[in-house]
DNA sequence: TTGTAAGCGTTATCAC
DNA sequence: GTGATAACGCTTACAA
């Protein structure tokens, strides 16, 4: 684990092209140099592989070009997704992303949050769960789907428009009996709001909606309890499902097949989220569908910007809809 | 993108605790101090809530304490799963991970490769699709799926007898016409001797095997077309395929359905990687199961052994099989 | 044992 | 425009 013993220095540069030290810098800096000197110099360091330690230029500069990307996992695929984009698009500017992993663990949550006070990072792009977490409203931070306050820029989809759309696709598409299924921790977020437009656009249309929301600690168990307590002689009592995720709705799908029940013909189902089977396939089940690549650029732009004295504290991106098979269309 | 500008350094906590610099920096590398002048140290820098800038020690000590992980891409499930893995395997030991993703793109990938030798990572861990990869023997890098030669370690599930374990339940569960097929890169990989495996055990048993090969440019069109061609008054050549990845099983069962042959009555199908729905429910079809984590605890140990003059080069994890629904079992 | 000072690779401030 | 030189935060001989 020691270094390449020979990675050349400014200092090798400045020798091997004859020129002193600080023009080397210089010219690694776009700072105006003589034609002839910046020749000498670029081409000694191609000669020797040169690249310039950006720790070192760091610990001068108070930049390390790179961020913390917190995250509770990545397998979950909007994750995934999130991270590549973010990845990317931080890569893009020519920063690195450094990749922590929470496991919904509120510890390593603010772990992770103190590390950018050593200097290790330049910003951070969290999505946590840790309801109090301790942001310093001073250092770069935005926040993916959790409101902070106002001087926490927060980044999400229209969780409350695409509740709406949900709800307007269903009853749209005949249904007439809806119900809105969740299950996740408690710490509220941007995505309770999914609830909130669909429930708000029922209402609008004068459809009773009934509703469900799990924490999650008791498995999944209660939403088969539940629907099998609302079946009539083989008829449930309703004729369209909007599911806080596309995870939830194929599990949904499942249950609803086992107690003899057709998808989509005697239920419609609409998910949230917009996965993709493999990540690049067709969707799991008609789904709202986020923008993950334009939340993560948003992320970055944010993070990233120069003037950060005026900064919004919540940016929703537009969702829309996509059919996937779990209703009639 | 100021750093905090309060950031505490040893400086400060000298000055807090009353000892001198030094002092401080021996007790942040456990070097033996009075109890005394430690506990001054300890509650100065809790006081004051410093943090040890790891840049600033790596310039001295040639360590970051951060290691790269290069990976095509983070939304295929495999790569994210063992990112996950990768990520808290190095987390646990204290070293960072730096996401790197190449897009199967040589180009990044060499980029990427070039970063360790500017001491930006102590180590690297790429998963790569270039043949050509420039790594220098010297350098701390583990290869996962990619043999480069005996001077990289390389880290792999062990692929051949994954293709032996397919070909033996797909002819235990009363096959006799046995299909492989893959698609994927030309460049070559352990994950070749999948297809190796399946065939040797298929040729051991004395069953001839058939095999396509698409190197993906052209699509999935192609093996549409081919088992188009293989089909006799709505029966298929083949009443067993082996498929090189779970996403390629997925879709071979699509066209299967499209050609009007049920899974697995008329034909089983096993696939490879042991991906889960949502990463954490059931399999998408039988399948070869990779132990993704011990992939990654293996690589992180390769990678940060101490004593780097005795490396395998190559090590084979065991794989399992576990049924999915498209095997007759 | 504790303090001092040199130096890691860079940038930035000056004289020249 | 160019080139010494002092920092940046830390580790590590070495001197006290």
């Amino acid at each position: 684990m020691k270094r390449r013993e020979n990675a050349p220095t400014m200092k090798d540069v400045a020798r091997e092209a004859g020129v002193a030290l600080g023009t080397v810098s210089k010219v690694f800096n776009d700072i105006p140099v003589g034609e002839d000197y910046r020749r000498r110099v670029e081409e000694a360091a191609k000669r020797l592989g040169y690249q310039v330690n950006s720790y070192a230029r760091g610990l001068k500069t108070n930049r390390t070009y790179s961020v913390a990307l917190i995250l509770p996992d990545v397998v979950n695929p909007f994750f995934a997704i999130l991270a590549q984009e973010v990845c990317s698009a931080l890569a893009q500017r020519g920063y690195r992303t450094i990749l922590s992993i929470t496991a919904y663990d509120p510890e390593a949550e603010q772990r992770c949050i103190r590390m950018v006070q050593q200097n290790k990072v330049d910003g951070i792009i969290g999505l946590t769960y840790t309801p109090d977490l301790e942001v310093d409203p001073r250092l770069p931070y935005v926040s993916i789907d959790r409101y902070f306050g106002p001087n926490v820029p927060c980044v999400s989809s229209d969780n409350f428009s695409g509740g709406q759309l949900a709800a307007e696709k269903l009853l749209e598409l005949g249904c007439r009996r809806p119900l809105f299924l969740r299950i996740g921790s408690k710490v509220p977020g941007e995505s309770d709001k999914r609830g909130d437009g669909f429930e708000s656009a029922c209402r609008q249309r004068g459809i009773a909606c009934a509703a469900l929301h799990l924490n999650g600690e008791e498995g999944m168990e209660p939403f088969r309890d539940f629907l099998a307590d609302h079946m009539d002689r083989g008829r449930l009592a309703f004729d369209g499902i909007f599911c806080a995720t596309d995870a939830l709705t194929v599990h949904i799908r499942g249950i609803l097949t086992e107690l003899g029940l057709r998808v989509p013909e005697d239920v419609q189902l609409i998910g949230f989220d917009g996965i993709r089977r493999f990540a690049v396939g067709g969707f799991h089940c008609s789904t709202v569908i986020q923008p993950i690549a334009r939340l993560a650029e948003t992320s970055v732009d944010l993070l990233l910007r120069e003037d950060r004295s005026n900064l919004p504290s919540l940016v929703c991106l537009p969702v829309t809809y996509a059919p996937g098979g779990t209703t009639r269309e």
